[in-house]
DNA sequence: TCTGGGGTCCTTCAACGT
DNA sequence: TCTGACGTTGAAGGACCC
């Protein structure tokens, strides 16, 4: 997908159509996540910092990511392409590989192109969004395509014409060429693609290591072997936050660390895994980073296990000075538990009667403060939370650029928020522009709502409601996309 | 005014078992 | 019993990707 957040929240929005939007973190230490083209013309870019985009364009419209959209989106996208192959390999929310060979759907260039062709009129029509395909022998050439072909068009590697197409190009176009080994190749005096061809595999080898080496120089030649693979299982689940404020409290970095093994637990169960690996992540006022890790005799999911672990890690680790980052990680990801193990063990010993009341070993039930009502991103009660009432500024309260809806008004989005005052523009996707209204942050009649549907449910004039879908579960997204050509 | 969040993979080193 | 070779595992860090 092009420009993916910006362009769904330009969908979204249509007051914000054609101009420059920038979605990412609004805090003090936020990045740009996407920038809508025309923000790009002012130089704003993906991983920029906010302060230094605000600069660059400071009348774009600035706005936190909505995921819950992006990721309806994504699911339509994804749809459409699984309609094209049973090999389907999502990369993000936003891009996927497809063999279409594996599809039957096409098995020379015409007939690929044909079917990049009809794609992207299906995600246009199903999301409103534009998308872009690259056609290609392989995943490789299939991605340097895709983002030739961006925004909005089609771009088809001709089999035969690969190595003449990426020679000119800079080691950069080369998926595992970062900055690191783009610098590290420069100065070895390689900055194309055919100068890592000409060095030869033995000198990559020696630049970059085996693996490295290796792999880059046969991307050089345009060999890529990689099969598209449907299913990856996951490797590992970890939750971590940026503060807009080091912390230099070691009372309190305990406990963002426990709250972060919370959280950390409570995404692993919901991905139906438990783990044996317990990360601890540390980003220091100085911006260096450690990790400190810890393997259990077997997997868990309890929280309690996860949350001492972290603070066995912690207490390794020196923090005076200040923390900016926290963070805990999962991974050596099973999908059963010790606990488990020993439930077993306990069942057959037990055969018949009844199991006396305690369980096992899970001795120490650690009272967890549930944090009543939203589990929401940003965690982040921060500095004042008076005794009662944890204070919550009303731009997290209402984030920009998120969906409200007024008792009177009806639906419409926050354009900004602060001084106890929020202001709302009320309009919805398919409809003209709208106006800006003003409101107190406590005011009884506003509320916040769910994403509208970019694109109108066919028979259904009114709410954005849960829409029952008689449809099939089409989805969309932008892909590039490999195998296709045949050759 | 610096540099998010969630991942994956690779490399190096040390410890340990065979 | 000691020693070396080798494989595996774990820990830590780095690079990269979207």
């Amino acid at each position: 997908m092009d420009a993916f957040y910006a362009s769904a929240e330009q969908a979204a929005k249509p007051s914000l159509r054609g101009k420059a939007v920038v979605v990412g973190g609004l805090g003090p230490r936020g990045v740009v996540a996407t920038a809508s083209y025309e923000a790009r013309r002012f130089g704003v870019h993906s991983a920029m910092p906010m302060g230094q985009a605000r600069r660059l364009a400071p009348n774009a419209a600035y706005l936190v990511p909505r995921f819950g959209l992006y990721r309806e989106v994504s699911e339509q996208v994804m749809g459409l392409l699984r309609q094209l192959s049973p090999l389907v390999e999502p990369l993000s929310l936003d891009e996927a590989f497809v063999d279409l060979e594996a599809g039957g759907v096409a098995d020379d260039a015409a007939s690929a192109r044909a079917v990049g062709e009809r794609l992207r009129a299906d995600i246009r029509r199903v999301t409103g969004l534009t998308g872009s395909v690259g056609l290609a022998v392989s995943k490789m050439l299939a991605k340097i395509a895709s983002e030739q072909a961006k925004p909005d068009g089609l771009v088809l590697i001709a089999p035969g014409t690969e190595r003449a197409l990426l020679g000119p190009m800079p080691v950069r176009v080369l998926p595992g060429v970062g900055p690191a080994t783009g610098d590290h190749l420069r100065r070895a005096g390689i900055t194309t693609v055919a100068e890592i061809a000409e060095a030869g595999e033995d000198e990559l080898v020696r630049l970059l290591g085996k693996a490295h080496g290796g792999a880059l120089y046969a991307m050089a030649l345009a060999r890529d072997e990689r099969s598209v693979v449907a299913e990856r299982d996951t490797k590992s689940v970890s939750v971590e936050d940026t503060y807009d404020v080091d912390i230099h409290d070691r009372v309190r970095v305990r406990m963002e660390v426990a709250r972060l093994a919370d959280r950390c637990v409570q995404r692993l169960r919901a991905a139906g895994h438990s783990g044996r690996t317990i990360v601890l992540k540390v980003r220091r006022f100085d911006f260096s980073t450690l990790t400190r890790s810890e393997t259990l005799r077997g997997p868990t999911d309890d929280p309690a296990v996860v949350r001492e672990a972290a603070a066995r890690l912690l207490e390794s680790v020196d923090t005076t000075g200040g923390v900016r980052l926290l963070g805990v990680g999962v991974s050596g990801l099973a999908d059963f538990t010790q606990e488990d193990l020993f439930a077993q063990a306990h069942a057959v010993l037990q055969t018949e009667s009844l199991a006396p009341g305690a369980e096992g070993e899970d001795a120490a039930m650690v009272p967890v403060d549930v944090a009543a009502g939203d589990g929401g991103p940003d965690a982040a009660s921060g500095a004042g939370e008076a005794a009662g009432e944890p204070v919550v500024p009303a731009e997290r309260r209402w984030p920009a650029g998120h969906d409200v809806r007024h008792a009177e008004y009806g639906p419409g989005w926050v354009q900004g928020s602060g001084l106890g005052r929020v202001t709302v523009r009320f309009e919805t996707p398919d409809s003209v522009p709208g106006r800006v209204r003003t409101f107190r942050t406590d005011d009884p009649e506003l509320e916040p709502s769910d994403p509208l549907p970019l694109v109108a449910v066919e028979g259904d004039g009114t709410d954005a409601g849960a829409s029952e879908d008689g449809e099939a579960p089409g989805g969309e997204k932008t892909v590039p996309m490999t195998g296709g050509a045949a050759g």
